[in-house]
DNA sequence: ATTGTTATTGACACATGCTCAACAACAATG
DNA sequence: CATTGTTGTTGAGCATGTGTCAATAACAAT
Protein backbone atom coordinates (compact mmCIF):
# COMPACT_ATOMS: atom_id res chain seq x y z
CA UNK A 1 0.00 0.00 0.00
CA UNK A 2 1.93 2.98 1.11
CA UNK A 3 3.78 3.57 -1.34
CA UNK A 4 5.72 7.50 -1.51
CA UNK A 5 5.71 8.41 2.25
CA UNK A 6 2.76 10.58 1.81
CA UNK A 7 -0.13 9.38 3.80
CA UNK A 8 -3.92 9.52 2.26
CA UNK A 9 -5.70 9.80 5.52
CA UNK A 10 -3.39 12.06 7.06
CA UNK A 11 -3.71 15.49 4.63
CA UNK A 12 -4.23 17.78 7.39
CA UNK A 13 -1.40 19.74 6.66
CA UNK A 14 -3.47 22.65 4.97
CA UNK A 15 -4.59 25.05 7.46
CA UNK A 16 -6.73 26.85 4.80
CA UNK A 17 -8.52 29.76 6.40
CA UNK A 18 -11.97 30.61 5.63
CA UNK A 19 -11.62 33.94 3.88
CA UNK A 20 -8.02 32.89 2.66
CA UNK A 21 -6.77 30.41 0.36
CA UNK A 22 -3.24 29.30 -1.57
CA UNK A 23 -4.29 30.90 -4.57
CA UNK A 24 -2.15 27.85 -6.26
CA UNK A 25 -4.58 25.63 -5.14
CA UNK A 26 -7.39 27.11 -7.23
CA UNK A 27 -5.68 27.78 -10.42
CA UNK A 28 -6.85 24.99 -13.07
CA UNK A 29 -4.31 23.14 -14.19
CA UNK A 30 -5.94 20.08 -16.09
CA UNK A 31 -2.58 18.40 -16.22
CA UNK A 32 -1.64 14.77 -13.39
CA UNK A 33 -1.91 15.87 -10.11
CA UNK A 34 -0.82 13.98 -6.95
CA UNK A 35 -3.94 12.49 -5.21
CA UNK A 36 -2.93 14.58 -1.79
CA UNK A 37 -2.71 17.64 -3.95
CA UNK A 38 -5.80 17.40 -5.76
CA UNK A 39 -7.80 16.44 -2.37
CA UNK A 40 -6.88 19.59 -0.82
CA UNK A 41 -7.71 21.68 -4.32
CA UNK A 42 -11.17 20.73 -4.42
CA UNK A 43 -12.04 20.83 -1.00
CA UNK A 44 -10.31 25.11 -1.28
CA UNK A 45 -12.05 25.36 -4.52
CA UNK A 46 -15.55 24.18 -2.00
CA UNK A 47 -14.76 25.96 0.24
CA UNK A 48 -14.31 29.35 -1.59
CA UNK A 49 -17.37 28.59 -3.67
CA UNK A 50 -19.21 28.13 -0.63
CA UNK A 51 -18.60 30.82 1.14
CA UNK A 52 -21.64 32.66 -1.08
CA UNK A 53 -23.55 30.21 -1.79
CA UNK A 54 -25.87 27.31 -0.62
CA UNK A 55 -24.87 23.68 -0.98
CA UNK A 56 -28.03 22.61 -3.30
CA UNK A 57 -26.92 25.59 -5.84
CA UNK A 58 -23.66 24.70 -5.95
CA UNK A 59 -23.10 22.14 -9.28
CA UNK A 60 -20.22 19.68 -8.59
CA UNK A 61 -19.78 20.39 -12.39
CA UNK A 62 -18.64 24.02 -11.38
CA UNK A 63 -16.41 22.69 -8.49
CA UNK A 64 -15.08 20.44 -11.56
CA UNK A 65 -14.71 22.88 -14.35
CA UNK A 66 -12.40 25.62 -11.69
CA UNK A 67 -10.48 22.80 -10.76
CA UNK A 68 -10.51 21.85 -14.76
CA UNK A 69 -11.29 18.20 -14.44
CA UNK A 70 -13.92 16.21 -15.15
CA UNK A 71 -17.31 15.41 -12.47
CA UNK A 72 -16.35 11.74 -12.53
CA UNK A 73 -13.00 12.37 -10.86
CA UNK A 74 -14.61 14.34 -8.27
CA UNK A 75 -16.12 11.22 -7.19
CA UNK A 76 -13.39 9.59 -7.46
CA UNK A 77 -11.95 11.41 -4.56
CA UNK A 78 -15.58 11.98 -2.52
CA UNK A 79 -17.54 9.17 -2.56
CA UNK A 80 -20.99 11.98 -2.91
CA UNK A 81 -21.52 14.96 -2.84
CA UNK A 82 -22.47 15.13 0.83
CA UNK A 83 -19.01 13.37 1.93
CA UNK A 84 -17.37 16.13 -0.06
CA UNK A 85 -19.56 19.19 1.47
CA UNK A 86 -18.62 17.97 4.76
CA UNK A 87 -14.96 17.46 4.25
CA UNK A 88 -15.44 21.56 3.27
CA UNK A 89 -17.05 22.44 6.55
CA UNK A 90 -14.50 20.22 8.41
CA UNK A 91 -12.22 22.33 6.90
CA UNK A 92 -13.58 25.47 7.87
CA UNK A 93 -14.06 24.54 11.30
CA UNK A 94 -10.44 24.02 11.87
CA UNK A 95 -9.45 27.47 10.91
CA UNK A 96 -12.27 28.61 13.53
CA UNK A 97 -11.24 26.20 16.24
CA UNK A 98 -7.62 27.67 15.88
CA UNK A 99 -8.01 31.55 15.32
CA UNK A 100 -7.93 32.61 18.81
CA UNK A 101 -4.13 32.39 19.30
CA UNK A 102 -5.10 34.18 22.91
CA UNK A 103 -3.62 35.56 25.84
CA UNK A 104 -0.73 35.95 27.98
CA UNK A 105 -1.44 33.46 31.10
CA UNK A 106 -1.03 35.96 33.47
CA UNK A 107 -4.17 38.19 32.45
CA UNK A 108 -6.94 38.68 34.47
CA UNK A 109 -10.01 36.39 33.55
CA UNK A 110 -11.62 39.34 32.31
CA UNK A 111 -8.92 40.42 30.09
CA UNK A 112 -8.52 36.81 28.56
CA UNK A 113 -12.04 36.86 28.15
CA UNK A 114 -11.87 39.98 26.09
CA UNK A 115 -9.05 38.91 24.15
CA UNK A 116 -11.11 35.86 22.77
CA UNK A 117 -14.42 37.90 22.39
CA UNK A 118 -11.88 40.75 20.09
CA UNK A 119 -10.48 37.24 18.58
CA UNK A 120 -13.73 36.20 17.41
CA UNK A 121 -15.13 39.78 16.34
CA UNK A 122 -12.29 39.98 14.00
CA UNK A 123 -12.73 36.13 12.60
CA UNK A 124 -16.36 36.98 11.86
CA UNK A 125 -15.47 40.04 10.53
CA UNK A 126 -12.76 38.53 8.02
CA UNK A 127 -15.80 36.72 6.30
CA UNK A 128 -19.20 37.45 7.25
CA UNK A 129 -20.89 35.41 5.30
CA UNK A 130 -18.20 33.00 4.87
CA UNK A 131 -19.42 32.64 7.99
CA UNK A 132 -22.85 32.47 7.97
CA UNK A 133 -23.03 30.34 5.07
CA UNK A 134 -20.30 27.62 6.72
CA UNK A 135 -21.04 27.78 10.43
CA UNK A 136 -24.36 28.77 11.04
CA UNK A 137 -26.71 28.02 8.10
CA UNK A 138 -23.88 25.43 6.57
CA UNK A 139 -25.56 22.49 8.17
CA UNK A 140 -27.99 21.64 4.92
CA UNK A 141 -29.85 19.93 7.08
CA UNK A 142 -27.50 17.03 6.77
CA UNK A 143 -27.56 15.65 9.74
CA UNK A 144 -23.89 14.36 9.21
CA UNK A 145 -22.69 17.67 9.34
CA UNK A 146 -25.21 18.81 11.91
CA UNK A 147 -22.99 16.39 13.93
CA UNK A 148 -20.20 18.22 12.74
CA UNK A 149 -20.78 21.98 13.38
CA UNK A 150 -22.18 20.99 17.09
CA UNK A 151 -18.70 19.32 17.37
CA UNK A 152 -16.92 22.50 16.41
CA UNK A 153 -19.19 24.67 19.12
CA UNK A 154 -18.50 21.81 22.05
CA UNK A 155 -14.78 21.71 21.35
CA UNK A 156 -14.96 25.87 21.79
CA UNK A 157 -16.71 25.69 25.01
CA UNK A 158 -13.68 24.53 27.01
CA UNK A 159 -11.73 27.26 25.50
CA UNK A 160 -13.69 29.94 27.43
CA UNK A 161 -14.03 28.07 30.57
CA UNK A 162 -10.15 27.67 30.50
CA UNK A 163 -9.92 31.33 29.93
CA UNK A 164 -12.49 32.92 32.57
CA UNK A 165 -11.12 29.97 35.23
CA UNK A 166 -14.30 28.54 35.40
CA UNK A 167 -14.79 25.09 37.00
CA UNK A 168 -16.86 22.71 34.23
CA UNK A 169 -20.39 21.70 35.64
CA UNK A 170 -23.04 21.06 33.54
CA UNK A 171 -25.28 24.62 34.33
CA UNK A 172 -21.77 26.51 33.41
CA UNK A 173 -21.21 24.41 30.37
CA UNK A 174 -24.70 25.41 29.25
CA UNK A 175 -24.71 28.53 29.99
CA UNK A 176 -21.36 28.83 27.61
CA UNK A 177 -22.78 27.42 24.96
CA UNK A 178 -25.60 29.54 25.02
CA UNK A 179 -23.85 32.26 25.26
CA UNK A 180 -21.70 31.55 22.71
CA UNK A 181 -25.04 31.30 20.59
CA UNK A 182 -25.65 34.92 21.95
CA UNK A 183 -21.85 35.93 20.82
CA UNK A 184 -22.94 34.62 16.97
CA UNK A 185 -25.66 36.08 16.86
CA UNK A 186 -24.78 39.58 18.05
CA UNK A 187 -21.39 39.45 16.21
CA UNK A 188 -23.63 38.66 12.93
CA UNK A 189 -26.46 41.35 13.21
CA UNK A 190 -24.56 44.07 14.65
CA UNK A 191 -24.58 47.25 12.95
CA UNK A 192 -21.44 48.73 13.59
CA UNK A 193 -23.36 52.53 12.99
CA UNK A 194 -25.61 51.92 15.51
CA UNK A 195 -23.51 50.35 17.95
CA UNK A 196 -19.87 51.01 18.36
CA UNK A 197 -17.19 48.32 18.44
CA UNK A 198 -15.88 49.13 22.02
CA UNK A 199 -19.41 49.63 23.49
CA UNK A 200 -20.01 45.90 21.97
CA UNK A 201 -16.95 44.26 23.51
CA UNK A 202 -17.84 45.78 26.88
CA UNK A 203 -21.31 44.12 26.46
CA UNK A 204 -20.17 40.97 25.74
CA UNK A 205 -17.30 41.32 28.05
CA UNK A 206 -20.47 42.23 30.88
CA UNK A 207 -22.46 39.54 29.32
CA UNK A 208 -20.30 36.63 29.61
CA UNK A 209 -19.67 37.41 32.94
CA UNK A 210 -23.51 37.68 33.99
CA UNK A 211 -24.61 35.11 32.46
CA UNK A 212 -21.92 32.69 34.06
CA UNK A 213 -22.60 33.98 37.47
CA UNK A 214 -26.67 33.41 36.53
CA UNK A 215 -25.32 29.73 35.83
CA UNK A 216 -23.09 29.48 38.99
CA UNK A 217 -23.29 32.35 40.96
CA UNK A 218 -20.88 33.23 42.96
CA UNK A 219 -22.00 35.10 45.96
CA UNK A 220 -23.97 38.42 45.99
CA UNK B 1 -50.42 3.91 -10.32
CA UNK B 2 -50.97 3.65 -6.79
CA UNK B 3 -53.20 6.49 -6.92
CA UNK B 4 -56.02 7.68 -5.72
CA UNK B 5 -56.99 4.78 -3.55
CA UNK B 6 -53.93 3.99 -1.06
CA UNK B 7 -55.30 5.14 1.99
CA UNK B 8 -52.34 6.83 4.56
CA UNK B 9 -53.59 6.07 8.10
CA UNK B 10 -50.27 5.77 8.75
CA UNK B 11 -49.20 9.41 9.01
CA UNK B 12 -46.61 10.44 11.28
CA UNK B 13 -47.99 11.42 14.76
CA UNK B 14 -45.46 13.84 15.96
CA UNK B 15 -46.25 16.62 17.74
CA UNK B 16 -48.97 19.23 17.09
CA UNK B 17 -46.71 22.04 18.08
CA UNK B 18 -45.32 23.42 14.84
CA UNK B 19 -48.38 22.72 13.15
CA UNK B 20 -52.05 24.11 13.53
CA UNK B 21 -54.09 22.39 10.72
CA UNK B 22 -56.76 20.72 10.65
CA UNK B 23 -56.30 17.18 11.12
CA UNK B 24 -58.76 16.76 8.04
CA UNK B 25 -56.56 18.51 5.64
CA UNK B 26 -54.19 15.51 5.59
CA UNK B 27 -56.51 12.45 4.87
CA UNK B 28 -58.57 13.71 1.81
CA UNK B 29 -56.89 12.09 -0.63
CA UNK B 30 -57.29 12.02 -4.78
CA UNK B 31 -60.48 13.45 -5.14
CA UNK B 32 -60.91 17.16 -6.57
CA UNK B 33 -60.89 19.66 -3.82
CA UNK B 34 -61.40 23.33 -3.39
CA UNK B 35 -58.25 25.52 -3.82
CA UNK B 36 -57.84 26.21 -0.05
CA UNK B 37 -58.42 23.11 0.76
CA UNK B 38 -55.46 21.87 -1.41
CA UNK B 39 -53.05 24.21 -0.32
CA UNK B 40 -53.23 24.09 3.15
CA UNK B 41 -53.56 19.97 3.01
CA UNK B 42 -50.11 20.93 0.64
CA UNK B 43 -48.65 22.79 3.58
CA UNK B 44 -49.52 20.70 5.87
CA UNK B 45 -47.64 17.38 4.42
CA UNK B 46 -44.49 19.51 3.67
CA UNK B 47 -44.90 20.49 7.52
CA UNK B 48 -44.96 17.50 8.81
CA UNK B 49 -42.56 15.82 6.24
CA UNK B 50 -39.72 18.71 6.97
CA UNK B 51 -39.35 18.18 10.60
CA UNK B 52 -37.37 15.64 10.38
CA UNK B 53 -36.18 15.72 6.62
CA UNK B 54 -33.42 18.21 5.34
CA UNK B 55 -35.53 20.32 2.37
CA UNK B 56 -33.12 18.71 0.00
CA UNK B 57 -33.54 15.53 0.78
CA UNK B 58 -37.22 15.95 0.16
CA UNK B 59 -38.48 14.93 -3.47
CA UNK B 60 -41.56 16.76 -4.26
CA UNK B 61 -42.98 13.58 -5.82
CA UNK B 62 -43.67 12.47 -2.16
CA UNK B 63 -45.52 15.26 -0.89
CA UNK B 64 -47.90 14.69 -3.79
CA UNK B 65 -47.53 11.07 -3.47
CA UNK B 66 -48.64 11.60 0.09
CA UNK B 67 -51.98 13.99 -0.88
CA UNK B 68 -52.75 11.67 -3.38
CA UNK B 69 -51.91 14.26 -6.74
CA UNK B 70 -49.86 14.29 -8.96
CA UNK B 71 -46.62 16.50 -9.26
CA UNK B 72 -47.71 18.93 -11.30
CA UNK B 73 -50.80 19.76 -9.71
CA UNK B 74 -48.51 21.11 -6.92
CA UNK B 75 -46.89 23.46 -8.98
CA UNK B 76 -50.22 24.62 -9.75
CA UNK B 77 -50.15 25.89 -6.38
CA UNK B 78 -46.75 27.00 -5.72
CA UNK B 79 -44.55 28.52 -8.45
CA UNK B 80 -41.50 26.39 -7.48
CA UNK B 81 -39.98 24.40 -4.75
CA UNK B 82 -38.72 27.08 -2.91
CA UNK B 83 -41.71 29.03 -2.83
CA UNK B 84 -43.38 26.22 -1.46
CA UNK B 85 -40.89 25.97 1.01
CA UNK B 86 -40.86 29.03 2.37
CA UNK B 87 -45.26 29.15 2.87
CA UNK B 88 -44.30 26.07 4.93
CA UNK B 89 -41.85 28.06 6.97
CA UNK B 90 -43.80 31.01 7.32
CA UNK B 91 -46.33 28.54 8.46
CA UNK B 92 -44.29 27.57 11.19
CA UNK B 93 -43.25 30.82 12.11
CA UNK B 94 -46.53 32.22 12.95
CA UNK B 95 -47.36 29.24 15.21
CA UNK B 96 -44.43 30.07 17.07
CA UNK B 97 -44.99 33.99 17.15
CA UNK B 98 -48.42 33.58 18.12
CA UNK B 99 -47.20 30.52 20.85
CA UNK B 100 -46.73 32.83 23.77
CA UNK B 101 -50.25 34.96 24.06
CA UNK B 102 -50.91 35.22 27.67
CA UNK B 103 -49.00 37.43 30.70
CA UNK B 104 -51.49 39.55 32.81
CA UNK B 105 -50.76 42.89 33.20
CA UNK B 106 -50.53 42.96 36.81
CA UNK B 107 -47.31 40.41 37.03
CA UNK B 108 -44.28 41.98 37.56
CA UNK B 109 -41.26 42.02 35.03
CA UNK B 110 -39.98 39.02 36.51
CA UNK B 111 -42.57 37.12 36.25
CA UNK B 112 -43.74 37.96 32.98
CA UNK B 113 -40.29 37.16 31.46
CA UNK B 114 -40.43 33.43 32.94
CA UNK B 115 -44.07 32.73 31.52
CA UNK B 116 -42.21 33.63 28.30
CA UNK B 117 -39.53 31.46 28.99
CA UNK B 118 -41.41 28.75 29.91
CA UNK B 119 -43.68 29.40 27.07
CA UNK B 120 -40.85 28.70 24.94
CA UNK B 121 -39.97 25.73 26.13
CA UNK B 122 -42.96 24.35 26.00
CA UNK B 123 -43.45 24.99 22.45
CA UNK B 124 -39.82 23.51 21.93
CA UNK B 125 -40.40 20.38 23.68
CA UNK B 126 -43.35 19.83 21.85
CA UNK B 127 -41.45 19.06 18.78
CA UNK B 128 -37.39 19.72 19.33
CA UNK B 129 -36.54 17.92 15.48
CA UNK B 130 -39.23 19.90 14.37
CA UNK B 131 -38.18 23.09 15.80
CA UNK B 132 -34.38 22.56 14.99
CA UNK B 133 -34.93 21.85 11.11
CA UNK B 134 -37.54 24.66 10.61
CA UNK B 135 -36.49 27.63 12.31
CA UNK B 136 -32.80 26.71 13.18
CA UNK B 137 -31.53 25.00 10.14
CA UNK B 138 -34.56 25.37 8.08
CA UNK B 139 -33.12 28.41 5.93
CA UNK B 140 -31.30 25.58 3.80
CA UNK B 141 -28.86 28.71 2.27
CA UNK B 142 -32.10 30.33 0.63
CA UNK B 143 -31.67 34.07 0.92
CA UNK B 144 -35.49 34.36 0.53
CA UNK B 145 -35.59 31.86 3.54
CA UNK B 146 -33.39 33.47 5.82
CA UNK B 147 -34.87 36.48 5.39
CA UNK B 148 -38.30 35.35 6.62
CA UNK B 149 -36.95 33.37 9.78
CA UNK B 150 -35.10 36.31 10.30
CA UNK B 151 -38.17 38.42 10.32
CA UNK B 152 -39.60 36.33 12.57
CA UNK B 153 -36.69 36.58 14.95
CA UNK B 154 -37.28 40.45 14.73
CA UNK B 155 -40.62 40.11 15.55
CA UNK B 156 -40.16 38.29 18.85
CA UNK B 157 -37.83 40.61 20.43
CA UNK B 158 -40.64 43.59 20.89
CA UNK B 159 -42.27 40.77 22.95
CA UNK B 160 -39.77 40.08 25.46
CA UNK B 161 -38.99 44.15 25.23
CA UNK B 162 -42.54 44.57 26.35
CA UNK B 163 -42.58 41.57 29.16
CA UNK B 164 -39.82 43.30 30.39
CA UNK B 165 -40.94 46.76 30.60
CA UNK B 166 -37.66 48.03 28.83
CA UNK B 167 -36.79 50.57 26.17
CA UNK B 168 -36.12 50.27 23.04
CA UNK B 169 -32.55 51.07 22.04
CA UNK B 170 -29.81 49.95 20.12
CA UNK B 171 -27.70 47.94 22.47
CA UNK B 172 -30.63 46.65 24.37
CA UNK B 173 -32.31 44.92 21.46
CA UNK B 174 -29.33 43.90 20.00
CA UNK B 175 -28.08 42.12 23.63
CA UNK B 176 -31.87 40.73 23.69
CA UNK B 177 -31.92 39.30 20.17
CA UNK B 178 -28.67 37.77 21.32
CA UNK B 179 -29.90 36.31 24.33
CA UNK B 180 -32.69 35.06 22.11
CA UNK B 181 -30.48 32.86 20.26
CA UNK B 182 -28.89 32.23 23.28
CA UNK B 183 -32.53 30.75 24.76
CA UNK B 184 -32.81 28.85 21.69
CA UNK B 185 -29.55 26.87 21.47
CA UNK B 186 -29.53 26.03 25.23
CA UNK B 187 -33.56 24.77 25.08
CA UNK B 188 -32.41 22.90 22.16
CA UNK B 189 -28.91 21.56 23.82
CA UNK B 190 -30.33 21.34 27.35
CA UNK B 191 -30.36 17.80 28.95
CA UNK B 192 -33.48 17.26 31.59
CA UNK B 193 -31.37 14.89 33.11
CA UNK B 194 -28.23 17.09 33.67
CA UNK B 195 -30.33 20.21 34.67
CA UNK B 196 -33.24 20.12 36.03
CA UNK B 197 -36.44 21.86 34.60
CA UNK B 198 -36.62 24.56 37.62
CA UNK B 199 -33.32 24.92 37.31
CA UNK B 200 -33.45 26.07 33.62
CA UNK B 201 -35.99 28.40 34.14
CA UNK B 202 -34.63 30.46 37.26
CA UNK B 203 -31.08 30.10 34.92
CA UNK B 204 -32.54 31.21 32.18
CA UNK B 205 -34.57 34.26 33.89
CA UNK B 206 -31.59 35.42 35.97
CA UNK B 207 -29.55 34.83 32.02
CA UNK B 208 -31.95 37.83 30.80
CA UNK B 209 -32.10 40.52 33.18
CA UNK B 210 -28.56 40.51 33.45
CA UNK B 211 -28.14 40.32 29.70
CA UNK B 212 -30.34 43.53 29.74
CA UNK B 213 -28.67 44.79 32.57
CA UNK B 214 -25.21 44.51 30.47
CA UNK B 215 -26.17 46.43 28.08
CA UNK B 216 -28.34 49.19 29.62
CA UNK B 217 -26.64 49.67 33.16
CA UNK B 218 -29.92 50.45 35.86
CA UNK B 219 -27.48 50.43 39.01
CA UNK B 220 -25.33 53.04 38.24
C1' DA C 1 10.21 -2.76 -23.30
C1' DT C 2 6.87 -4.81 -20.28
C1' DT C 3 4.08 -4.68 -16.54
C1' DG C 4 1.49 -2.75 -12.84
C1' DT C 5 -0.53 1.19 -10.65
C1' DT C 6 -3.53 5.08 -10.61
C1' DA C 7 -5.12 9.52 -12.11
C1' DT C 8 -8.44 10.62 -15.41
C1' DT C 9 -12.35 10.56 -18.57
C1' DG C 10 -16.73 9.94 -21.67
C1' DA C 11 -20.90 7.64 -21.98
C1' DC C 12 -24.83 6.10 -19.50
C1' DA C 13 -28.54 5.33 -15.94
C1' DC C 14 -31.51 7.58 -12.85
C1' DA C 15 -33.77 11.13 -10.07
C1' DT C 16 -35.92 15.57 -9.71
C1' DG C 17 -37.41 20.44 -10.56
C1' DC C 18 -40.28 22.53 -13.84
C1' DT C 19 -43.28 23.39 -18.44
C1' DC C 20 -46.96 22.64 -21.70
C1' DA C 21 -50.90 21.34 -23.78
C1' DA C 22 -54.83 18.82 -23.11
C1' DC C 23 -58.59 16.70 -20.22
C1' DA C 24 -62.34 16.37 -16.78
C1' DA C 25 -65.35 17.93 -13.22
C1' DC C 26 -68.36 21.41 -11.90
C1' DA C 27 -71.30 25.88 -12.07
C1' DA C 28 -73.85 29.13 -14.68
C1' DT C 29 -76.22 30.39 -18.71
C1' DG C 30 -79.88 30.11 -22.31
C1' DC D 1 -81.18 19.73 -21.42
C1' DA D 2 -77.44 21.51 -23.99
C1' DT D 3 -73.81 24.91 -24.12
C1' DT D 4 -70.29 27.46 -22.39
C1' DG D 5 -66.84 28.95 -19.21
C1' DT D 6 -64.07 28.26 -15.26
C1' DT D 7 -60.70 25.63 -12.89
C1' DG D 8 -58.87 21.50 -10.65
C1' DT D 9 -56.06 17.94 -12.56
C1' DT D 10 -52.86 15.12 -15.27
C1' DG D 11 -49.22 12.65 -18.45
C1' DA D 12 -45.61 13.40 -21.48
C1' DG D 13 -41.43 15.74 -21.96
C1' DC D 14 -37.25 18.94 -21.29
C1' DA D 15 -33.19 20.34 -18.52
C1' DT D 16 -30.07 19.77 -15.05
C1' DG D 17 -27.60 17.27 -11.60
C1' DT D 18 -25.95 13.10 -8.97
C1' DG D 19 -23.72 8.87 -9.11
C1' DT D 20 -21.71 4.43 -11.88
C1' DC D 21 -18.78 1.77 -15.08
C1' DA D 22 -15.65 0.38 -18.11
C1' DA D 23 -11.93 2.01 -20.65
C1' DT D 24 -7.74 4.95 -21.35
C1' DA D 25 -3.53 7.65 -20.62
C1' DA D 26 0.25 8.86 -17.78
C1' DC D 27 3.70 7.47 -14.67
C1' DA D 28 6.95 4.21 -11.82
C1' DA D 29 9.37 -0.08 -11.29
C1' DT D 30 11.09 -4.37 -12.83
Amino acid sequence: MSSTGTDRSQQTKSGVAVSSVAPDSLKSSGGRMSADDRRTQLVAIGLDLLKTRPIHDLALDEVAAQAGISRTLLFHYFPSKREFYAEVIRTAGQSLVRAPAFADADDTPERKVRRLIEGFLNFVEQSRDGYRSLIRNGSGGDPEVMELIDGIRTQLVPRWLDAAGLTDTPPVRLAVRGWLACLEEIALSWDPQQVSRDELVDLLTASFFAQVDAAAPTGS
